[in-house]
DNA sequence: TTGTATGCGTTATCAA
DNA sequence: TTGATAACGCATACAA
């Protein structure tokens, strides 16, 4: 012990690894469709802070594992070797095999956000349910019938958008006032063009929605954009509603009525589960849901007649 | 290697690691001063994103080491044995003894924004000195004379606001208008009551300024919050600029004329550059810097008589 | 070219 | 309790 001091000695983590002791590592990664987008915007990286917040104070380690997951059992390959003991998929998108194939290789994984029941790995969301049920019970109670919703599609369509458009169609087919066909949308990204040309036709119908949902705030705050420059007054003419609540849906002008989610809570608490899981003190299927809160601002008022 | 595809046999780089073969691998540090807040905000976040990317590339992994590095030589220790190949640090702030304490440990470093040249450390940069005499220019250029700097200090200042505000003041010591001490605030947060007081304090002077210069974005939005609410126009009455010119800046009203510097690109390069030096392309002591790029919007106007 | 031994720094096992 | 030894999986150097 003396010695230690002495010498300054600090043991060798790749051997200890070597002979199978944890290492206190955890693997994450970013699945992204196009190149670049790692953890841009307000969602990811703040579900990134939770992971890192969490992980330090367990005493792991946080290691990114950037890859083309563009289709790619290979790409999960090679995770075994790499020291890490768990993994944590950060909102996996719909239509990739990213977590079949992490999942076939053995490693305890956790998904957070945008989790679907379509793989039996555990994960930690956000009840999409619950807070689209609260955007419709509002936009219900301010007189609104005629609802349009705006989704994601495509390479960027992760199981969040999928749920919350699901959930969107169930509930209203069970109201008064089913969603029509043509006020369902999607977009394959939200600052695009194609948000504009959406709004635009969807304000062109012989009878336009009164309230447009989009199914997160970065969308909804294009769509705000496209209705001004379209000379629609929000909320006086149409409604319009986000998700998430990043910090800019509190800043633009008409501030944004929106469900807050715990994104930071959410990834905290995915990390946590996926150590319990590694030390062994919870069962493997384990999944928790955090519940949203509606924050309603200024971007929703009573239906336009 | 029929055998090879034959069993999936994936090489175990613990093993190959031990065995003194570089792991390809990069540490990364987020250093903050308080809790939790690792990566908030375009600034980190655009760094972060430029890393990731330019590893990627190169085939690199990315593991974050989080720990207190609050004077903490003992943080240090530990990581020869990691499997790391070297270390980015990211944005240190002043008065940590974080660079010195991993230069002494013998690991290939670079720093990555906000560097000084206390360290003989590599590192990559914006050009701070150039960009704050774009500012004064610009200023000048619109008959501003009493022109006020906010800067940071505290826990919380990095290398890059006391460089700006040294700049600031010898560009100003050489002109016409030298800066009056009374000019010259600092405040420990950007978002923060204290910035309030500070726009205050300045406003009732005498002769109040008629340009203030905030050492970067999030203050010279708060800044400008701070003069709407005293009812003073910007930039009828005083004119505000921030730097680098996050994605916020183009979006409040009026549009912040600010300083943008290409954090993602200065990510990359920070990370190229390491990876050269491990590979011994590139000497020890090299450092980059990018030039930064004035924005004028609407923040900025003629000096209120 | 192909094969065999050694060391990397631990931990675990077994013997003393 | 202490001390020696094998094994973890690989790379390297050397022998065949």
């Amino acid at each position: 012990m003396e010695a230690v001091r002495e010498l300054k000695y600090q043991p060798n983590v790749l051997a200890q690894g070597l002979n199978g002791v944890r290492l206190k590592s955890l693997g994450i990664s970013f699945q992204t469709p196009y190149h670049g987008s790692i953890i841009t915007g307000h969602y990811r990286s703040s579900l990134l802070r939770g992971i890192i917040d969490a992980s330090y104070e367990a005493g792991y380690n946080v290691t990114v594992f950037h890859r083309p997951w563009n289709g790619a059992s290979e790409s999960a390959a090679g995770f075994r070797s790499q020291g890490i003991d768990g993994f944590l998929i950060i909102a996996p998108l719909a239509g990739s095999d990213m977590v079949t194939a992490l999942s076939n290789i053995g490693i305890p994984l956790v998904v957070v956000s945008s989790s679907s029941d379509e793989h039996d790995v555990p994960s930690v969301d956000v009840d999409n349910r619950h807070g689209v049920s609260a955007v419709l019970d509002h936009l219900f109670d301010l007189g609104h019938r005629r609802i349009a919703h705006i989704s994601l599609d495509g390479g960027f369509a992760n199981y969040d958008s999928i749920i919350r458009r699901e959930t969107f169609v169930r509930i209203m087919g069970e109201s008064e006032c089913p969603a029509r066909p043509e006020y369902l949308r999607s977009v394959t990204r939200e600052y695009n063009p194609e948000t504009d040309a959406a709004v635009r036709e969807l304000m062109a119908l012989p009878e336009p929605p009164t309230a447009i949902f989009a199914t997160n705030d970065t969308l909804a705050l294009r769509v705000i954009l496209s209705l001004n420059e379209l000379g629609i007054d929000v909320p006086g003419r149409v409604s319009v509603v986000g998700f998430d609540d990043i910090p800019d849906a509190a800043r633009v002008d008409p501030q944004l009525t929106t469900v807050r989610q715990p994104l930071i809570e959410i990834g905290a608490e995915a990390t946590r589960l996926l150590i319990a899981i590694l030390d062994g003190r919870e069962a493997i299927a384990t999944t928790r849901w955090f519940e949203p809160e509606l924050v309603v601002r200024k971007s929703t008022a009573a239906a336009h007649k």
